[in-house]
RNA sequence: GGGCUUGUGGCUCAAUGGCAGAGCAUCCGGCUCUUAACCGGCAGGUUGAAGGUUCGACUCCUUCCAGGCCCA
């Protein structure tokens, strides 16, 4: 009959601050109250009384909100923090009532507080607040990871951001540099003319890159459709349209691939065309807008990531993608034409190829494997294989090529750029070969996008294409290791 | 998908196959100029899950779940 209850330790933590809300509710306090006149923020008053000496006091009074993350001497001294930092509160009985004073027992680490204060500098010299008042804003109800290891398990900190926010100030830091990131690119494209745009990312067919798309389902059209790989081909659209002669998107693709530090199933893509340029015009954009992105959030094109020097002040190396396997391998795959002798040399250096691999997939595995480890400075690899690059143009000195390029650092591909294939028939073509290769291939489309080469009927200028990878741009400048560090919710499977 | 590896209280971590422990946080008491405040005390556990071996399993084995690193 009667039934013994067990508390978890976690339970039993919950209670006692629900204990406490019940106690500020039954003395007239709303723990959860609507607005709070904030005058100053934490980084404001250590700036403004930076020469406040120790033992110092000022009489003007400021509003300030923030997170309780400490309490000593018996809530004496709280360390309060927004989002610009720290500062810590000075709560004496003779500044404050004792009505006021009793409250003080109520509140907790994590409780979100404004108070209204005086600065001081303590004798020890540690700016602080002498307050007034203070009012809760937010009851917190579930106790903080402890404040010196703070919460350090990768798991947890991916699965629950907002402590990873709270407890890490880094993590706060490198997603503000994100923002900043997104806004500087923002910036350098309009005010070079290009005009930001939106494309669909739900797509009737998955095109624009060769990868596995998430299939979903739209019940009223009663048709398949897929979360968009990449956005390529509505942007050229927009080109064949006219709207403008540079245009860019800065959104989300999706990839139905693994899960590794450097992918993640949705990521962030610029992508930008510009009519009437070259895959050469392409380069200069990259390398001026990466180097001047350095340049505006630190100051220097000089950067290290993860102890690496890296040098972004353009210009950078250039190598045809032939040339690079030459330089690494003494293998010239210009000589070796045919896929089988293409295939005998990569195998000579232990690459070890696929028995339907045509030349060019040959030529790329060897460069992944081969030549890409040693690109650690920015370095454009130019002139790739055509029948890897479904959507470039023919290379004007070399059929067998396109003229593409890939921008590498620190042996990761951070840009992807072509000179655009406008050429209708040609197109078709391109997609014709794709959609025979499915059976052996399950990340190309099973159809050819008919509408998109009739766009192309109707005519595309001439075009430069340029994609970024976002997330990786912002690894690299914020010094992060994994994409999930960048990414403010990464894909994770639910806890079983 | 393969190899290696991790999972113990809210958090951070211990525990040769032999009594599941500490610090922080909480709670109770003391303390009104602290800085990871300090001092004293109490409480908190289905060791990721399920099986197995064993007199005895956090520890060894199998499977599963969720991570991390490397590889494809």
């Amino acid at each position: 009959m009667s039934e013994k209850t067990t508390q978890s330790s976690l339970e039993t933590l919950r209670n006692t601050r629900i204990q406490k809300l019940n106690d500020l509710i039954d003395n007239g306090v709303n723990p959860y109250p609507y607005t709070f006149n904030r005058t100053a923020c934490a980084a404001d008053l250590h700036e403004k009384y930076k020469d406040l000496p120790p033992g110092g006091e000022d009489s003007k009074l400021f509003n300030v909100a923030g997170r309780i993350m400490a309490m000593r001497n018996n809530g004496m001294f709280i360390d309060m923090v927004d989002s610009s930092g720290k500062i810590q509160l000075f709560i004496h009985q003779d500044n404050v009532g004792e009505e006021k004073l009793k409250l003080l027992k109520l509140l907790d680490v994590g409780d979100i507080l404004g108070v209204s204060g005086t600065m001081r500098r303590t004798p020890r010299g540690e700016l602080s607040i002498r307050v007034k008042d203070f009012k809760i804003l937010s009851k917190s109800l579930l106790p903080l990871p402890e404040k010196w290891h703070g919460l350090t398990d990768v798991e947890a900190r991916y699965r629950n951001r907002y402590l990873d926010m709270i407890m890490n100030p880094e993590v706060r830091e490198t997603f503000l540099k994100r923002s900043k990131i997104i806004t500087e690119i923002r910036n350098y494209l309009i005010s070079r003319g290009f005009l930001e745009v939106e494309t669909p990312m739900l797509h009737p067919i998955a095109g624009g890159a060769t990868a596995r798309p998430f299939i979903t389902y739209h019940n009223t059209l009663d048709m398949k459709m897929y979360l968009r790989i990449a956005p390529e081909l509505y942007l050229k659209r927009l080109l064949v349209g006219g709207l403008c002669e540079k245009i860019f998107e800065i959104n989300r693709s999706f990839r139905n691939e693994g899960i590794s530090p450097k992918h993640n199933p949705e990521f962030t893509m610029l992508e930008l065309y510009q009519a009437y340029v070259d895959y050469n015009e392409m380069m200069v954009l990259v390398e001026n807008l990466i180097s001047t992105l350095a340049q505006n959030i630190f100051g220097t094109m000089e950067i290290e990531y993860q102890g690496i020097p890296i040098n972004l002040a353009p210009p950078w190396q250039r190598i045809t993608m032939i040339g690079a396997v030459k330089k690494y391998t003494n293998i010239d795959f210009g000589q070796f034409l045919s896929a089988p002798e293409a295939a005998q040399e990569a195998e000579k250096i232990g690459v070890h190829v696929g028995k339907d691999d045509s030349w060019g997939v040959i030529l790329d595995k060897v460069f992944e494997e081969k030549v890409e480890p040693h690109l650690i400075q920015p370095i454009h690899i130019i002139d790739y294989p055509r029948d890897i690059s479904p959507l470039a143009k023919p290379h004007r000195d070399d059929p067998r090529l396109v003229e593409r390029f890939e921008t590498r650092i620190n042996g990761l591909e951070f840009a992807n750029a072509f000179s655009e294939l406008t050429d209708p028939i040609d197109q078709r073509r391109r997609f014709e070969r794709q959609v025979e290769q499915k059976e052996t291939n399950p990340e190309v489309p099973s159809e050819i996008d008919e509408d998109y080469v009739k766009a192309l009927e109707y005519g595309m200028p001439p075009a430069g294409g340029l994609g970024i990878g976002i997330d990786r741009l912002v690894m690299l400048l914020t010094n992060s290791v994994s994409i999930r560090d960048v990414i403010s919710f990464p894909t994770l499977k639910p806890r079983g």
